[in-house]
DNA sequence: GTTCCGCATGAATCGATAG
DNA sequence: ACTATCGATTCATGCGGAA
């Protein structure tokens, strides 16, 4: 794992180099970007710095100019991401003055115009979320992880991130039925049938597009991004082993040290010195 | 409970009527509004016919269509309600040609023109969503559930949809499923729906912004669209008895039906008229 | 009465086929 | 090419009848 300066991005030779990589860039996002080559990327995964009033704060963009800030980065993403790659945001609107505000409505629209497809939206639900009160609206326990691509052909693996089927199953499946042999038409015009019998001996189900995680709470130093379990699924759902996944927002490094343990190499940008030390920091950690 | 044409749309006069009023009005939604008096209404909830590309269908518009055939009825909408009020709009975007569709979005932003607050965007999460399986998706098991309000100053009565902590964790633990605990955290501290009134004397927790409910597929005859939980809650945090609640979209009557068994009166338009008997029937059997 | 079990049903979406 | 229709896929829930 190497820490490089703006200067040299030279991306892995996968051929000379067989070990798993987890590269930390330290750099201005947008700058380093711009130097990455066309298609490279396999996933970009990422939580940027969140809109906020107050200028003081890590990465403080005033909500209004947020699109404007982070357009030109889509924009670089679009170019260096793999026709058959994924790009997955996480972001929720502050409520300000009252009202959700609506930059990242806008940046959707905004993207696709860029060429982006909006695939999809998945919710993450946040078990444990900050805790308080206030008058006009309750606590807020979810996040949007927006998935975008490229092209309609992106790749997904869907089996690797199958859960456990429900109970039902077990007594549903003891005793099959004439019908349930046989496919069995919907008699109400809905044009839904069944074939139970596909299901004998399946244990496992395709998962939603609602996903239940707690946030981090252990990690003091970066104030809680997301848990690792966030980047693991959709580098299980969207890589292979030694697909090459992008945080341009590392952070404390959660994404990389994802990658890492799901043997997929990454790069990691981030702006900050001290984030790029503990980034590097948890990565070796794991590597051990 | 009287069945009105358009012609004759005289509100509750509650002075001389003390009983729960809930008029169902067979029209169209537009002309019936356009009759209906200023700042009168103090609760909207409803689910408008989403979207769709098959005109057979009912109701069906399509998605590139829907904005300008849903704005100038949430501008009637606006101007009906009173400034204290709430209006609750449950709406979920198509997947078109491999996409998300902007629609919805597209509203929002508009809706903020026409003078509405966006003041929050809860989630639906629901536990028994539609099956099937695609190659490039999962199974879409949440809705939105839009908040917009006149001014910042609006009702809300958090003390009613209160949820019990503490033990009641444990208790309600033990009659989950091995499968449920592993796969959906959520559904312990979800608590949506219950009767506040069986938990006294114990500690109470406010809720957040997921709610956690099944669908109601059961019923043979015309399954409602969304489980009359959802209006109740909505209802107990936006209103207080004998207030007026208004379902523009009424269908098989599950808000006015909720609004009666919580005190409030209820108006509800629906174009169709066997809807309009199917909720009658559906409120008459309340009645006792 | 309880508990158990069988069964229909659903605001869906995609890809192929037909006009 | 472009649009409308059709067939295939799939899982949690609550009801009602049986044990």
């Amino acid at each position: 794992m190497t820490v490089s300066t703006v200067e040299k991005i030279d991306l892995f030779n996968q051929e000379t180099e067989s070990k798993i990589r987890a590269d930390v860039i330290l750099g201005n996002c947008l700058d380093v970007l711009k130097k990455m080559p066309d298609d490279s990327i396999d996933l970009i995964v990422t939580s940027p710095p969140y809109a906020d009033q107050r200028k003081s704060t890590y990465g403080g963009i005033h909500p209004d100019k947020y699109a404007e800030w982070f357009l030109p980065i889509t924009a670089e993403l679009l170019r260096t991401l793999n026709p058959k790659g994924t790009f997955v945001l996480n972001i929720k609107e502050k409520a300000i003055n009252g009202e959700r505000h609506t930059y990242v409505m806008e940046m959707i629209i905004a993207m696709r115009k860029q060429g982006w497809l909006w695939t999809e939206e998945f919710i993450w639900h946040k078990k444990n979320c900050f805790p308080g009160k206030w008058p006009n609206r309750f606590r807020d326990s979810w996040e949007r992880l927006l998935q975008f691509n490229k092209s309609k052909g992106f790749s997904m693996y869907q089996d690797e991130v199958r859960i456990p089927m429900g109970d039902w199953a077990k007594t549903r499946l003891k005793n099959l039925s004439e019908t349930d042999k046989r496919r069995d038409n919907s008699k109400v015009g809905s044009g839904f049938g069944k074939n139970v019998s596909q299901w004998v001996g399946r244990e496992l189900a395709y998962p939603t597009n609602v996903l239940t995680m707690a946030t981090e709470t252990s990690n003091k130093k970066h104030s809680a991004v997301f848990p690792k379990e966030l980047p693991s699924w959709f580098i299980k759902l969207f890589t292979r082993p030694e697909d090459i996944v992008l945080d341009p927002f590392l952070g404390s490094g959660t994404t990389s040290v994802a990658a890492f343990q799901l043997d997929r190499n990454s790069i990691g940008i981030e702006i900050q010195e001290e984030y790029c030390q503990l980034a590097i920091d948890n990565i070796n950690r794991e590597k051990g």
